[in-house]
DNA sequence: AATGAATGAGTGTTCATTCAT
DNA sequence: AATGAATGAACACTCATTCAT
């Protein structure tokens, strides 16, 4: 979001000498804008219709640079792609869900992955571009699948509690549910255009949105009690 | 599946020269071919990534034929995606849901959702596409809509009879019930790739799509009941 | 050299639909334009300076006729040069030297060869460039090697003739002799530019080329006479 | 070959600071890298397809040295292209030929013209680069007209005293026994690829080599001999 | 003396679409 | 109804060269 050279520039340093610090801050701005640019081109238009002309205009960079900093327009989507699977996992990490008790753990994870989904929508595209092209790029990125087995293995500790708690059912599978509290928001999100038609309702009017919020927890919350 | 031309024919007008005959139906067997072709193209590479001239070389039409019957290729496109949502409608409508008991009607529903993307992955890719476009050629059909009213109804129906008899709770909104049906199997499926990697797991193995069938069915069941 | 085209018009075939010939006209006449145009530009600029833009504008073509035809800038270079070797082989087949007495057969093949390079400076700058690269593209043709051997064998034919009527000495390389007869000529063209400077004189003016041109016959007939 | 930097600093100012000579000795041998790296690169893709950037990487030297150096890519061919030919025409002048006997002269001459090209396949690349350019580097160059000039008369010498000794012919032109003897080892070498095709030979196996220098010293001798 | 970042004009190639028959 | 030839606009990618230190 915040690009370094920003934060580095706000953080100061006043007894650097500016020619080190400035050759240092274009080198990384230019490759953090270009990164910026093709997630919203790659997500607007998937990875076949974006443009490597409008990335490098966007990022306010020469498109030469995308070749030296990604080696290909693939080569770009595969980072982009990975900093978005990496940038979820992060937060989902974030938010600390050991610690309270099964049923707000879960409650919460299915708000901040809806959320997610809501303020980051360039993620459900990309997901849907790799998709198409069969996890080619994906494959090789051996961290995205490292840090996804936390994940489940968060979803699964919490299924685990609840059970002990005596709240939750056993033989709730965390990978099912990890994947239903994936997809009754995902799916919301990705067909809202197609939806919007097939149910002749606006999916994204501030009503909808939060019916559709409890709806999902209320999914959850009776898939896995007891 | 059955093409049209054939149906046509044989109800159709036994007086006509067989020359005309064989002409009418060549017409409509190259239109057919065409489609076909289409939507696998279409299907495996999205709008923007499908080949005009892979899809009359399928078809073994001449391009010149796909601008004759289609316009152009975003006609072909719209046909063909009009075509894939009258086709799941028609298949949703023959299931004769209203006479079944409430639970077993539901339980159907999610089998039938299920069963019908596994076996027409080409509607998945379809709709993703579309919704890439925002609908945009989705938006011209006013008989999808129309179609889809009947499916909304259909499991509204359902979700009154069974709160009738006691055995669903009352409150349940058959959109959002609707959405969630399909929801939890779509994201399945086209998330097939990634997910694969993500869940280090092989998520088209004939036992994993057993279990996450089962795991629907319990999902929808335990939504609605009373 | 001559289009096709041209020789089909000439010839006449009044009673034809002009329909079909020119249809039939277009298409070859097309596609030896842009070989015609292609020839040229690669001589003077070698297959990687030479520019796929340049060649289609030269050949009132379409540059896309270009990879429709021959598939890549590679594809068009490889038929160019084929078809340059085919035609010097079976220029040379028409000498029927096989008639001659071994000197005059001998002496006529180094003029041929001679007026060969000078008329058709092409042939030079091709096997350059092809050199340059390793004769990949010639590897693949089986026709070009099956050609050659012809003219190895006819050359041989001329030594065994000579020595058996004693005006050759015997021991003889055809193959040598071929290399050689080429060579005296070869590197006198491809090399009039630096030769010039060199040797500080027009090495094309009308004398020095005549000079030179006796000078490899006394060559080849001092180097074969007994 | 020997590093001009070395030479000179040994030669020269004796009361410098080490760090000077140093200083001195890497830029002299950054010049040196690079014009070795120019050569082999020039060499191996003409002009036109050698890259700066691979130059610069193989030299071990930051691009910007070669634009401060040689000014451009072709001041930097041009330097290397005049560099090869003082390089052969040094290497003739130190044969002394005057002193031998004009036969075992024009002999030791062949031979060494072609183990030159043997051991410096660069160089024929180069020349035939140069000639693609219309010889456009070189005309710039006095020094190498002047320096050609001495192996003519050389010859011309050769040539002259096995007239005079009643070995050879007279009326032999220099020029053209140069050029001769040039052609007959040059093209072979310049043509080894396509020449391998054609004559389906492995034309630079050890014994093709020796065979090809024996036959031309053979056409050699015969050619002036009286 | 030396460097890494940046650039603009091109380069081969592709694609949906139309023309002529 | 059907076809093969042709097109122009665009596209990903490249390269020699310069800028800012």
């Amino acid at each position: 979001m915040s690009t370094p050279s920003e934060t580095e520039a706000a953080a100061g340093e006043p007894a650097a000498s500016p020619k080190t610090r400035i050759r240092i801050r274009d080198a990384e701005a230019t490759r953090t804008r270009i990164l910026e640019a093709a997630k919203r081109e790659f997500a607007r238009n998937g990875l076949g219709g974006a443009r490597v002309d409008v990335i490098a205009e966007k990022a306010k960079a020469n498109k030469r640079m995308i070749y030296h900093y990604f080696e290909s327009k693939e080569g770009l989507f595969q980072t982009v792609l990975e900093n978005a699977y990496l940038d979820i996992r992060a937060a989902e990490q974030r938010l600390n869900l050991d610690n309270l008790d099964p049923r707000t753990a879960l409650e919460r994870l299915v708000r901040f992955t809806w959320d997610y989904y809501l303020k980051n929508p360039e993620f459900i595209t990309l997901v849907n571009s790799e998709n198409l092209h069969r996890a080619k790029h994906l494959k090789k990125s051996e961290l995205v699948a490292a840090t996804s087995r936390k994940l489940v293995s968060m979803v699964g500790g919490i299924v685990e509690r609840g059970v002990a708690q005596g709240v939750f059912r056993p033989g709730v599978d965390p990978v099912q549910l990890n994947i239903t509290i994936a997809a009754i928001g995902f799916y919301y999100f990705t067909n809202r255009f197609t939806g919007t038609i097939i149910y002749e309702r606006d999916l994204m009017a501030k009503e909808a949105l939060e019916e559709r919020l409890s709806f999902n927890i209320e999914t959850i919350i009776r898939l896995v009690s007891a």
